[in-house]
DNA sequence: ATTTTAATTGCAAGCGATTGCATAAATTTT
DNA sequence: AAAATTTATGCAATCGCTTGCAATTAAAAT
């Protein structure tokens, strides 16, 4: 491997113009600079990553840390993994990944954090380096998150400009800041126009919410909208609609959560609230960029990126 | 932060001496080495990884590299994340994670690769660290996957036994290593067995399957078993004959392929061959680090971890 | 033409750890 | 009891790069 040094010999200067023709590349005269770079590219040179970051305590790398028991059935971290990625491949930085039991290995510039417990907090608030969280949390740090509670509302409001008017929220029983939000976003709405309204709470399961409505059905009239919470449960309910003689989407509405991509699944195309979770990961990881370039300049600390309701086949 | 110098200072020895506590345990006095790693605690020391490094020219960081367009609604690489990560861990070793866009953004010890195209290849051969690929590739490298050809004919085996006596491949229309072994398993087995049979190739989204099930309906008598290459086509087939009035398990049989989470949003739960995914991320991720560790020893290049068929209730 | 200022480049030091060799202490052998 | 061996510890050099300051050169101002 070509060091700095390799370089500078061949190019007849100090390894000094060499590293400023790298990284500060106004500092160097512009005939230099290119002929230094092509050098480099003869030489295949690559900067040594553990020697900048030694003097330069700059790792260029940033974790993302999965601290829920992590789901692996779940695509959404996959989406925003992806956003992630790109963005900060876009910077020359690295994505570490780590889980809950993985979260002490390894060093790096900033954190993102997600699906984190209140136990996790000790541990977070130790960290010496910038920290970005995704989805809002108990306590008061930076985030990127989509407003649950707006958005459950545009679900309720179009469920019921659809026509349909018994409106059921099927909520995911966690004690989650954006299940609450969501929660109440529908309360809400639904006490606001005095709408007939119920709400029930279920695992985050297909089949549980399938054999939810086998046990239920007659409580449920035709005209009915299910407000679901996500995909998952929205596709558990539809088919137990559906494999209770009920016609989605004329007599029976289906709303979901997520937009990952059960849609492309399901018998029906599901009309869905979709979290634009590439563009949320990617708002992640800027802002967090930010802050390792300016650890004091703390503008712009909390964003909200708009979900936006995808109509498809589940609602008339 | 501490260093090793600092530690040493207040332990009364050499950094050599902390140095060696750390690294080689067995080459120093066990009394001082206990009191030296007091001190560590009491200093809550960390070793900097950058200086361990760019000395010992381990980065103790593997990258693990997705170069298909990576499907974010895949859950299937979730599930090897987990397993590769859940590994590393325990040898202390940091998981860096790269897609198509990335693969050339910072440094390691080696890496694992998938989802490989030929076009990739030239990037591959000229890496100087260790490779492992998940998934057998066209080129001769190490790799950990499952036998697909095995898999398969286990899975019509499994049909044939059912009672099922037309046997119908729903292969996903790619020209990849595993699809094609998975197809020359099923044909093979047909073969050798004069069963009725026949092959179609779809696009890997299930409402592509129901489609295709409502445009040819007529051609598939009862007693018909789907062999499928995905669960993704299984539940869309298996919600295609249920739309068309078919009656799973009765008179079709579905069965699917990797047994991701599917099964948990459809109607039924699915049968499906179940990849251990979790377990050959794992594989993948210890034949590295022992690749690593001794580079030239290349006893067990090729890893191959079968698939059991989870029997649920799209099947009699 | 001479001084001031700005733009380039180089030198030396050091980031925090590890490797090889040398030294000191403890143990065994003769 | 002296020599040989093993076991512990320390010293110095070094990994490849960047920061701070000094030195050189070119451009601008007097």
């Amino acid at each position: 491997m070509a060091t700095l040094h390799d370089v500078a010999k061949r190019a007849n200067v100090s390894k000094m113009t060499v590293s400023r023709a790298i990284n500060h590349p106004g500092q160097v005269r512009p005939e230099l600079r290119t002929n230094i770079l092509n050098v480099m590219a003869e030489l295949n040179y690559q900067p040594n990553a553990a020697a900048r970051a030694l003097v330069s305590r700059r790792t260029r790398v940033v974790k993302l840390t999965i601290f829920e028991d992590m789901d692996t059935t779940e695509p959404y971290y996959m989406m925003l993994l992806a956003g992630i990625s790109n963005e900060l491949n876009q910077h020359q930085y690295a994505l570490q990944l780590a889980t809950s039991n993985s979260y002490k290995v390894g060093e790096c510039d900033g954190y993102i954090l997600t699906g984190i417990r209140e136990k996790n907090y000790a541990w977070v608030e130790q960290l010496s380096q910038p920290v970005v969280f995704f989805g809002r949390t108990y306590q008061d740090y930076d985030y990127v998150d989509t407003d649950n509670y707006q958005a459950i509302q545009d679900s309720v409001a179009y469920a019921v400009q659809c026509g349909y008017d018994n409106l059921v929220f099927v909520g995911i029983a966690v004690d989650a800041p954006f299940e609450l939000d969501r929660e109440r976003g529908f309360q809400d709405f639904v006490g606001e126009n005095h709408l007939h309204s119920r709400v029930i709470r279920l695992a985050n399961h297909g089949h549980i919410a399938t054999d939810y409505l086998r046990q239920h059905w007659l409580e449920f009239p035709k005209n009915t909208a299910f407000i679901c919470a996500s995909d998952r449960l929205a596709i558990g309910i539809e088919d137990g609609i559906i494999q209770q003689g009920g016609n989605v989407p004329n007599d029976y509405g289906v709303v979901g959560f997520d937009g990952v991509f059960l849609n492309q699944i399901a018998s029906k195309r599901l009309t869905t609230m979709k979290q634009p979770l590439e563009v949320m990961g990617r708002a992640a990881a800027r802002l967090l960029l930010a802050k390792i370039a300016h650890p004091q300049t703390t503008e712009q600390e909390k964003i909200i990126i708009n979900s936006r309701l995808s109509i498809s086949e589940s609602t008339r």
